[in-house]
DNA sequence: CCCAAGACCTGGCGGC
DNA sequence: TGCCGCCAGGTCTTGG
């Protein structure tokens, strides 16, 4: 479910019914997520205020005075906003219980995603610490992206995709972004004009921009801390539509695999 | 350093 | 209806 504008937008949701308020309890059903859960988390968080909720890359960072909570929703994780004392299902595989009243319960199925805790300064941590820029900050722009891609040869796709040159772009967007900037997915990163780079980076950018205004993308069952699910999937213009007409020339849109994803593009208009 | 592939999981779908 | 293989929004880890 999560890429970064789904991520972004659970921020949002819980944010304001975390910031404010203590946590009460912190229950753990499953504790085997990507990596188990560590039993220590609830005795530094329970009876602790929420500073802040952020947010780098795909991580949710819950700010605590002495450390952060680090979550990640993997492939199937979402966070709800739920009033305590809601029957838990399957795969809600933890509660954290706040003092107001409502409890922030973390569902995850594949339970590829992670919590994990972090001492003083977050940004050091090590699933942080090697992250690239924001997509959305200043950081990321033409010059870093062209220089950074000089000498790769793998497909471009995958080059944007990698969180170690710039966070949150996943499946959906990188097939969104390469295709309105006319850029063929397979084409090697490295043989990229410095121009066409340009026109990426602006791509990536109203592309994310444009999905987090929407409330993310909805594919199956995501729904956004008020409970609405992303409306951002009406924009799609290639992702889950091979097969189908091109919006631009009508040729039918192709199905390609890359690193094991799959990849839509159209081989007119992308080049 | 770069890149591809494997690993971690469950559920839903189409085909037989 | 049942079983089987394949696919799914991610990313860390390993090996060449």
């Amino acid at each position: 479910m999560p890429e970064l504008p789904e991520v972004e937008t659970t921020r949002r949701g819980i944010a304001p019914y975390l910031e404010k308020t203590s946590v009460a309890t912190f229950e753990v059903r499953q504790p085997r997520l990507r990596w188990p859960i560590d039993p220590a988390i609830k005795n530094r968080i329970e009876g602790q205020p929420v500073e802040q909720v952020t947010r780098r890359g795909k991580y949710l960072l819950l700010q605590f005075a002495n450390g952060t909570l680090l979550v990640h929703l993997g492939m199937s994780g979402s966070l709800r906003v739920l009033t305590s004392g809601t029957a838990p299902g399957k795969h809600d595989h933890v509660d954290i219980g706040l003092e107001n009243g409502h409890c922030i319960r973390y569902t995850d199925p594949r339970r590829f995603g992670a919590m994990v805790w972090s001492e003083h300064p977050v940004q050091d941590h090590k699933l942080l610490a090697s992250l690239g820029p924001e997509p959305l900050s200043e950081a990321f722009d033409d010059d870093y992206l062209f220089q950074h891609s000089r000498g790769r040869r793998g497909p471009v796709k995958s080059f944007i995709m990698d969180s170690h040159i710039v966070v949150g772009v996943g499946n959906i967007y990188a097939n969104e972004a390469l295709f309105k900037a006319g850029i063929d997915p397979r084409r090697a990163a490295g043989r990229i004009s410095r121009q066409r780079m340009t026109r990426l980076v602006q791509c990536i950018r109203e592309v994310l921009g444009a999905a987090i205004e929407q409330g993310g993308t909805t594919l199956k069952d995501f729904l956004g801390g008020d409970g609405k699910p992303g409306y951002f999937k009406q924009e799609l213009a290639v992702y889950g539509r091979a097969g189908m007409p091109c919006s631009r020339c009508q040729r039918p849109l192709k199905e390609v695999q890359l690193a094991k994803r799959s990849t839509v593009l159209c081989s007119h208009c992308q080049r």
